[in-house]
RNA sequence: UCCGGGGUGGCGAAAUUGGUAGACGCACAGGACUUAAAAUCCUGAGGGGUGAACAACUCCGUGUCGGUUCGAGUCCGACCCUCGGUACCA
């Protein structure tokens, strides 16, 4: 008996893999490796080594990365596909802290368990470049380019990172001054004459000079404070309803020194150079959302009681800047305690207070309340000098964006008309709206114009200017747009304003307070001063803590306390030539060991540099990864903090790209049905009956049904190794596959495994007598039928492989295997053809079959076939015949047929005769090999 | 609110990008084999209608309504539902 036994002959062929070392890559350093054949980076998106082990959704990505990855080795392409953990951050360290055991521990036996799964779907990974970013060797690097970051600063004109070095030196040739406001200005910028040169400041003042530049610095700012977590958190990690990303717990808004990255210096290239890279639309456009780039002004208020002093803010529509009739600042925003006046200062003190107990939860909740309470003091308006500009706070101005106060144009925006009306502040009409508006408000333009606060909504749309002149300019009748351009002129002549471009994307806030990260590489010394560590010194150990748990964890009102400061006194203190210093405490993010890692695969055990120039440039050349899968979930952290590292790296000539993925590809989400009872209480899912009413019970009571995550706590977790129990791994990747195209979102129904399994045993039984063990292959030429179809499912199968539309490369498999289902023995040659094309997908068997065909080699290189263009030029095509559009016969011609003989032939037939009958044909269309359709009339 | 994806049989899906809608698979039904079941194999099937007919023909069908076209799942306009992203961004 020769049945297909998939147990053994998948451990056969895995155990034959790793003994042959079938999928080692070669290095060029050492010359094992051809660098004139062309090379294909394919990369998945390295996992958490979680403690809930995989389930059936996450290998997705992994098979389909897989199959790209032994096809592209059977097209001739040195292949590397290597796989990782991504081990710091917070779920390794959740999990420590649940089962009380050190992450260093866990984070381990997680790995292998992971590891175990992932050999297990018989991917064809190079082990041996296996990274993981706990590693020291690994993180050494990562501290490595933190201190590259802190090295270097964003030299505008050249919009590139350049060595701090560089800005000293100008510094130093009195190429830069400081102003009086301590901002750098250039030799051609005005004031130059004027302000302070670099060689009358300290040392310490030149340092804090140095640190408004550095892409890594120390900044007081308002951060995510999530105490659930014990951590601050980057803005990327909180979701839109103010709460932590992982976990779910709530966060609060609190200043705090920490260390950032100017990630904002890349706002504009991070967005402009997602035209040059292959990625999903939707990816490209939450990244530009993200980054926010939008255009506007920078107007300057004065202030009534002294015209020095000037209130900054930016908008997107100077054009209405006459409309202006208030100003509100953030809550938070500096010159507050400033302007505030005698009477006004407890109602605005007593309002900050609210506003800042408040969480952001809360404040999503207040929303569109729109509170506020004046300051007392009043601006000037830039434009009309007799007019008084109250200056309000209200908490609908957000600090972070902008310069954290706006000039409010009640009429032409939502957000201060509504303000205004609680408020009780003047509303001016400054825009002709459009003729539709005033209809559907009913009203006229001059009474629109009289009393825009009448209606319940702004007018935000363009028009033209009105009631927008003074003694020098008059913009009415000018359109939004132009007259936008010439308020800016106005602004800039006056040097009350300049045009402006403003992003949402903030700084990136790079220090947690938790104990499972990447130490920072950074010494404190007496009076503040910041060194990081020699290069010769690295990496600094993460050192061995028995409680590792975060300090402040769950207490909203304490303030965040690295874990590091438990560490011990020697790890803590360093001292250097005679000075002591403290090292930082705070730990860097789960982000930064997966900004690089890509890069360390292509030469993942080098000592002496995060990875060899040859083999950088040899992997990452031309498009960097050229295929690169994970889930959507990164779209704006991952890989926005990815590009930023590797924009950086290139800058500095570290890499040779200027983008680190050139192609990327989301794979959509499995889901599962999760079952509850009348409790709420989940049941396990596999245990659920479906009722012949449509209805579902659980031991006899009836339960509610759910689509959803796979997840342990919804017990309805399958994980790949049951499947791969009862199925084997060729039918596990098949079906994953199968289950539709990749990028789609896909319920799980372990039901239809049995079609792909079935597809395989028929295809074992189509090349091996199960009684026998004889081979059923017989060397004789492909009759012409056969050689057609053959050789239009290479032609078919390699489209799909291109195109990684895998559901229908398996369908068109399937159609050949049926077809051989009717033949006693196959044709050696199309044999052939279909275990090579099998290969990628269900890749034991495939070995096992091209074994049994009598090759000695590995199928891993063997060549991917090519259809002969020939035999399928001789292909018999269907034509239909239409009648006004409705199909009357199908006829099947040589492709040599022409549309004489088409016709001809149309025309004989019986159903097409009738139709024609006591008609007139007024037009005949023909389109070649495909239809002909006449269109008749009575 | 704005932005993006998606609505096709009982189910997962396919459709050469404007040219026979539903390939392939699941589930289902009937049959063969079997003491029986499983496995396997064969056959059927979008819905309706005219047929004695498993012949043949025919009408309707891709979220809804309208349009362009000889011809629309595919293009255009309006709308509905759904899944993501965003969160007062001035």
């Amino acid at each position: 008996m020769y049945p297909y036994d998939f147990q053994k002959l998948e451990s056969k062929w895995q155990k034959a893999w790793d003994d042959q070392q079938t999928f080692k890559v070669g290095s060029i350093k050492e010359g094992t490796l051809d660098p004139s054949k062309p090379k294909y980076y394919v990369l998945d998106m390295f996992p958490y080594p979680s403690g809930k082990g995989l389930h059936v959704g996450h290998p997705l990505g992994y098979i389909a990365t897989d199959i790209v990855a032994r096809y592209k080795r059977m097209c001739g392409f040195n292949v590397l596909h290597p796989m990782g953990f991504d081990a710091f951050g917070l779920p390794a360290e959740q999990f420590a802290i649940e089962t009380g055991t050190h992450p260093a521990i866990t984070t381990d036996q997680n790995i292998d368990n992971m590891r175990n799964q992932l050999r297990a779907c018989g991917l064809s990974y190079d082990w041996s470049r296996e990274i993981k970013t706990t590693d020291p060797s690994y993180y050494k690097w990562t501290q490595w380019i933190f201190i590259k970051l802190y090295n270097s600063w964003f030299d505008e004109i050249d919009q590139k990172a350049k060595p701090i070095e560089k800005l000293i030196q100008s510094y130093e040739n009195d190429e830069y001054r400081i102003d009086p406001k301590g901002n750098r200005i250039a030799k051609s910028d005005v004031g130059f004459q004027h302000a302070k040169k670099w060689k009358t400041f300290s040392s310490q003042e030149q340092e804090a000079i140095l640190s408004k530049d550095r892409l890594a610095f120390l900044d007081d700012v308002t951060v995510n404070w999530c105490p659930g977590l014990g951590t601050v958190l980057a803005n990327e990690e909180v979701t839109a309803d103010g709460r932590s990303e992982r976990g779910n717990y709530p966060v609060f808004k609190k200043p705090l020194k920490q260390w950032m990255l100017r990630i904002t210096k890349y706002a504009d290239r991070l967005e402009k150079d997602l035209k040059d890279v292959d990625w999903p639309e939707a990816v490209k456009q939450m990244q530009t959302n993200w980054i926010g780039k939008s255009e506007g002004a920078i107007v300057q208020f004065s202030l009534e009681r002294n015209k020095e002093e000037k209130v900054s803010v930016f908008t997107t529509r100077p054009d209405t800047l006459f409309g202006c009739t208030f100003m509100v600042l953030a809550p938070e925003h500096p010159l507050v305690d400033h302007l505030v006046t005698d009477e006004q200062r407890q109602a605005v003190f007593a309002f900050r207070e609210k506003m800042a107990a408040k969480s952001d939860v809360e404040r999503q909740s207040d929303q569109k309340a729109k509170e506020g309470v004046f300051t007392g003091s009043y601006a000037v308006h830039p434009t009309m000098p007799d007019r008084r500009v109250p200056i309000w706070i209200a908490d609908y101005v957000l600090m972070g964006y902008g310069f954290g106060a706006v000039m409010a144009v009640p009429a032409h925006d939502q957000r201060d008309f509504d303000f205004a009306k609680k408020h009780l502040l003047k509303i001016r009409a400054v825009v002709e709206p459009h003729p539709k508006f005033l209809k559907e408000h009913a009203l006229s333009l001059m009474e629109y114009l009289e009393d825009p606060g009448a209606l319940d909504v702004a007018y935000e749309g363009e028009g033209v200017s009105a009631q927008s002149d003074n003694l020098e300019i008059d913009f009415n009748g000018v359109t939004t747009n132009r007259a936008k351009e010439k308020m800016i002129e106005y602004l800039e002549k006056k040097e009350i304003g300049q045009k402006k471009i403003q992003y949402k994307l903030r700084d990136w806030l790079f220090s947690r307070q938790r104990y499972w990260g990447e130490p920072f590489p950074v010494l404190h010394g007496s009076g503040g001063s910041i060194q990081v560590v020699q290069e010769k010194d690295l990496p600094v150990i993460l050192p061995e803590m028995e409680d590792f748990k975060p300090t402040a964890l769950n207490d909203e009102n304490a303030s965040p306390q690295p874990s590091l400061g438990r560490a011990k006194e020697d790890w803590k203190e360093v001292t250097i030539d005679g000075n002591s210093y403290i090292r930082e405490l705070n730990t860097m993010p789960q982000w930064a060991g997966s900004c690089w890692y890509y890069l360390r695969f292509t030469d993942p055990t080098n000592k002496n540099t995060f990875a060899d120039e040859k083999e950088e440039n040899y992997w990452m050349g031309n498009n960097g990864v050229d295929l690169y899968v994970g889930g959507v979930e990164h779209a704006v952290l991952h890989l926005l903090y990815a590009r930023f590292w590797h924009k950086v790296l290139f800058d500095l000539g570290f890499v040779s790209t200027n983008e680190p993925f050139g192609k990327l590809f989301n794979q959509g989400y499995i889901q599962a049905y999760s079952y509850q009872d009348d409790r709420g209480m989940y049941v396990p899912a596999f245990d659920v009956q479906e009722e012949e009413d449509g209805t579902f019970t659980y031991e006899g009571q009836k339960v509610t049904r759910q689509l959803g995550k796979m997840g342990k706590s919804l017990k309805n977790s399958i994980s790949p190794d049951e499947v791969i129990d009862m199925f084997g791994c060729d039918t596990f990747r098949l079906f994953e596959m199968y289950l539709g195209p990749i990028e789609q979102s896909k319920t799980w129904d372990t039901e239809a495994i049995v079609g792909v399994h079935r597809f395989l045993q028929r295809a074992w039984r189509n090349f091996v007598d199960e009684e026998s063990g004889e081979l059923l292959i017989v060397d004789t030429k492909m009759d012409d039928k056969l050689s057609l179809i053959v050789n239009k499912t290479i032609a078919m199968a390699t489209k799909d492989m291109n195109e990684m539309k895998f559901n229908t490369a398996i369908a068109h498999l399937i159609q050949l295997n049926n077809l051989f289902v009717s033949m006693d023995k196959i044709p050696l040659e199309a044999a052939r053809a279909f275990v090579l094309m099998l290969n990628p997908l269900a890749p034991h068997m495939a070995e096992e079959l091209w074994q049994k065909l009598g090759y000695k080699e590995s199928i891993a290189y063997a060549s991917w076939p090519k259809a002969d263009q020939n035999i399928l030029s001789q292909d018999k095509v269907q034509v239909v015949v239409q009648i006004n559009g409705k199909r009357r016969a199908n006829l099947e011609v040589d492709g040599s047929a022409t549309q004489e003989d088409i016709e001809l032939l149309a025309k004989q037939d019986e159903n097409v005769k009738k139709h024609l009958e006591g008609v007139t044909v007024v037009k005949t269309i023909y389109v070649p090999k495909k239809l002909v359709n006449y269109v008749v009339k009575p």
